[in-house]
DNA sequence: TACGGGTACAAGCGTTGGTTGTGGCCAACG
DNA sequence: CGTTGGCCACAACCAACGCTTGTACCCGTA
């Protein structure tokens, strides 16, 4: 199916004749006529009844023209995610499942005005590189460089702390338990399957093992995280780490339990990213969004890595 | 813009290099280098990084892909709601603000995997030549043929009373009445644009008309309920009628008023109507919804015309 | 009965979009 | 370090699509 076809089926019912439709496309009425040919030929329904005065719809046509203006405004919205200038506020988080998705659709609802587009990149650098280029207006994430500060001409704050709770199943060992610490946690298995080398996710975990002494299984492929909620559920000896924030859709009859973690609680940072000079006019609405909706989180009986952007 | 294309980005995005989604769509390599080529150039941005192995998305492809997606999901959608067999259920009703659309609304809050279209018929006689060959499953009226009851294979269930109110400016006479009879609206001009004779609504007032002795204008085209709102809001001396539970987007300082209309009020009864024999599983769920959900309105003190098809 | 306004059909033709064939690039491997 | 394998882009060719011009047909109206 091509849009053409679909505009013109769309002018031709607003107009309620071909030749109107063919002046406004600045094609002859005879192209309209084959297009809208050719269109209900593929659908296999009459979209028009033709009469001596114009064309109006079939029970079909009515049918169908809702979708087909909806098909055109979706296409314009694609169309307007890659144009350059004045294009939407294109924002990249860490996961799509991080606490900074909930906070982009708080953001969302608050202001369903400003239109928003979500990438994942790979890591800071690339995010860094991409903020710099102008290819992203923002970027939730939680660390410099390895032990370099942010550069100058990108600036941040810190928006939200997101605890980190135990998932387990319900024939784990900590099953009853109401809250476990970190150093309970020894010697347990935790798995964390699909951790990159070279993400931050990766650089969180690896330094919470030093400083921790846990054992975190980083290996295999990640299947999704149906394929890891089953496995988890199903394996007394395994548990896995989840935002405390994330709501999932809970699979019914597992028996999962989320349990949290105290003393301290392993926070994930995140912090809004942007470029000094971007003009976007959605960045300013955003900024003002997240100072305003972020509740200063208490910092005392949390850990997060020593190279986490400070606050 | 040509959906076999974006179906081709998606494809490419999703294998991850052009030779694969070549193989699942069935044409060449060559060709999908050609349509994404094509798709660059018309958008003005490049999607893909070519690598010795494979293409990846670069972050304006990212952001366009959840675009493409939707597009893809939209134009599915069109085409099955013309489908023949298996079609989404598709109901007719009086007018696209009656509370029919409202009842229809929260039917799909109740049972969203129903898939849903409106259409607007003309009159009954349209409605029911139309829910005889098929072409709609339901349909939203109040009457029966002008003093001829349904046809045998026609059934119906009256589903919702919706009282009509009086609408008016702040400066008309009866601006601040609490409520207002309809004998009181006698002398008075009751305005109502597009009235289409040879349409139930047109054959409702008529009566009214009749039994109360009201004037109502029924002249002029129909300009939008905006231009009706704001001729309504400057005139003092017109009024019109409005179902009592349209919702619309209230226009703000206008000092429009909703006055009751009692002793008796005039409601337009709305029934549902199908034809016996019509095998789709969505209208099952809509009559058991539309019965569980409807109360049973008080007759009492109320009006309608006596074609209206009885309880 | 002619006229005007509308649509559909036919013929001609340029352009689009597919295929085949080929070359270039890069990583992996002997 | 050269070869191989896998992948993408470019070129040439060709069929088919889609637009234009010209024309016939239909029907309400003067």
């Amino acid at each position: 199916m091509d849009l053409d076809t679909v505009r013109t089926f769309v002018a031709a019912s607003d107009a309620g004749q071909f030749q109107e439709a063919a002046a406004e496309l600045a094609v002859t009425q005879q192209a309209v006529s084959k297009r809208i040919a050719a269109l209900e030929r593929n659908l296999g329904v009459r979209l028009f009844t033709r009469t001596p005065r114009g064309a109006e719809l079939t029970i079909d046509g009515q049918a169908f023209l809702p979708h087909a203006r909806e098909l055109l405004r979706v296409a314009e919205r694609a169309v307007a995610s890659v144009r350059t200038g004045s294009r939407p506020l294109r924002v990249d988080m860490i996961a799509s499942r991080s606490a900074a998705s909930g906070l982009m659709r708080a953001f969302h609802r608050a202001q369903p005005e400003i239109d928003l587009d979500v990438v994942l990149l790979f890591n800071i650098e690339t995010a860094l590189a991409a903020l710099r280029s102008g290819a992203i207006d923002a970027s939730f994430r939680a660390v410099a460089m390895p032990g370099r500060p942010l550069p100058d001409d990108i600036e941040s704050v810190r928006v939200l702390d997101e605890p980190l709770q135990l998932l387990i199943g319900p024939a784990h060992a900590l099953a009853s338990a109401r809250s476990v610490t970190l150093t309970q946690l020894a010697g347990h298995r935790i798995w964390m399957p699909g951790l990159v080398p070279g993400t931050e996710w990766a650089a969180y975990y690896d330094d919470l093992v030093a400083e921790f002494g846990l054992t975190i299984e980083a290996t295999g492929p990640n299947f999704g995280s149906d394929a890891l909620l089953d496995t988890i559920a199903d394996t007394p000896a395994l548990a896995t780490f989840m935002g405390g924030q994330t709501r999932l859709v809970w699979p019914a009859g597992h028996g999962l339990r989320r349990i949290p973690v105290t003393d301290p609680t392993p926070v994930y940072p995140h912090s809004l990213l942007w470029h000094r000079d971007n003009p976007h006019p959605g960045l300013a609405t955003l900024r003002a969004h997240l100072a305003a909706a972020a509740a200063d989180p208490d910092a005392a009986g949390t850990w997060t890595p020593d190279w986490a952007i400070p606050r």
